[in-house]
DNA sequence: CGGAGGCTAACTGTTGACAATCGTCATGTC
DNA sequence: GACATGACGATTGTCAACAGTTAGCCTCCG
């Protein structure tokens, strides 16, 4: 309760620059100077390394090795892989959350719901986004699963970058918000319907991937047979 | 192919301390310090400090901040979080691997199998853990999905430390490998059976969950109700 | 004029040292 | 006798500097 756990230096830079990312200030593809960020931030190297690579963990900046730390520049496969894993982790969280979700829990969910409506009525987009992954971050919460729930944040960091760069360029027009989607998400959940939530987010991903790689023909329906080479490290292929 | 890559010293540190964790060296809980280990290996700080936080973004170690680091004793809470995790991802990557997968990548995957049915054979239940990981990975591998890869490779590499530290105490007789579910994996994939692919996943999941929380009646089948704190870090539960 | 090779500058990987913090133990007080 | 308080030791967080490597540019040669 008490332990206001002293916020290490790398920390507030780590935040700093994740919000800079997020908001655009850094466009993918900049190249994060230790020594630049070093001086900018009045602190040493070593706690710049460390949000660095906090950074990386998260999804959004690759680190290549003697050659510097990189904002993430995701593709549509990055964002393909996402969603993949995304979805799979989201059926099994409003499964546990069905189970372990109280009634104050539910209506907490709700409220956050409200507030994701609310927003995509406005014009901030990039705030409509921001609620939209907090409402599915809600009932990744209510798992009561931590692991879920942090790699939840990494991924959806990661959505919310691709969104921005790629997105807001090619289609942010023929976009329509799922709203109806995340109210019978919302909706099974309340009800205590297993089958219903877990189909209702796969009804959603479905239609975000759909409206996604809508533009992409290649991709319409069947998987690509070459695959490109293992690459040991995942982030390897972006840039 | 021919870079290199040129290991940086802390991943030579992060490989030896890994393998030292998983083999039992260096026990759960065990204090990992910096000075010893930099003096140990022959290095600076500066490396072993970034092989302890690769350790830990692995779930292997635990930092806490101004404290230090230390070896991970999971729980069997820790545990049904990796479990619920593995198998929504698992479940994922079956759908994946039947889609993308050629007769040479099944062909390997049989090969891996027949590993593991050889080494539950034999009376090295270390290694044939080991196995086991290795026929899982085989299908998170041809999924083509870079990051569900690492992720696993992150969550068996947990699973693993606690069957060391937990399993082997208390039930290592009464274990039967599910060697039977294993091929049913295999052969549903081969048969490119979605449905029977995923269904096997969970019914092995299943099995072996049934198996590890036996012994503790109060998770037979209802979860519990009271969740702990919210717990901001997924690891503060585990020292 | 185009390309190969070497040179230079900049940056990362690594190191050793300093300072702030936390746990532990001993001491003193209620 | 139990608890609070203080100092000490150990360890991490942070810093500044050195060495190796990488990328870019410039020159030289064909």
């Amino acid at each position: 309760m008490t332990s206001f756990a002293h916020k290490q230096l790398w920390e507030s830079v780590s935040d700093q620059l994740r919000d800079e990312i997020l908001d655009g200030r850094l466009p993918a593809g900049s190249r994060l100077v230790e020594t630049e960020l070093a001086e900018r931030f009045g602190v040493s190297r070593g706690p710049i390394r460390d949000a660095l690579t906090e950074l990386a963990r998260g999804g959004l900046a690759v680190d290549l090795p003697r050659r510097g730390t990189f904002v993430s520049s995701l593709t549509d496969r990055d964002l393909e892989e996402v969603y993949v894993i995304r979805r799979a982790i989201e059926e099994a969280a409003v499964r546990l959350a069905i189970a372990k979700a109280d009634e104050a829990d539910i209506a907490g969910m709700f409220e956050v719901l409200a507030e994701v409506e609310a927003a995509y009525g406005g014009d901030d987009l990039a705030a409509a986004w921001e609620a939209d992954m907090a409402f599915h971050r809600a009932y990744c919460r209510l798992s009561g699963n931590g692991r879920l729930l942090t790699l939840f944040d990494h991924l959806a960091a990661q959505t919310v970058l691709l969104m921005r760069t790629a997105l807001a360029a090619r289609e942010s027009l023929g976009w329509t918000p799922p709203v109806e989607l995340h109210r019978h998400i919302a909706n099974s959940i309340a009800g205590r319907d297993v089958r219903g939530a877990i189909d209702a987010v796969g009804a959603h991903y479905q239609y975000t991937e759909g409206r996604l790689f809508a533009s992409d023909p290649s991709r319409a329906s069947a998987p690509e047979t070459g695959r490109p080479a293992p690459a040991k490290s995942p982030a390897a292929s972006a840039i």
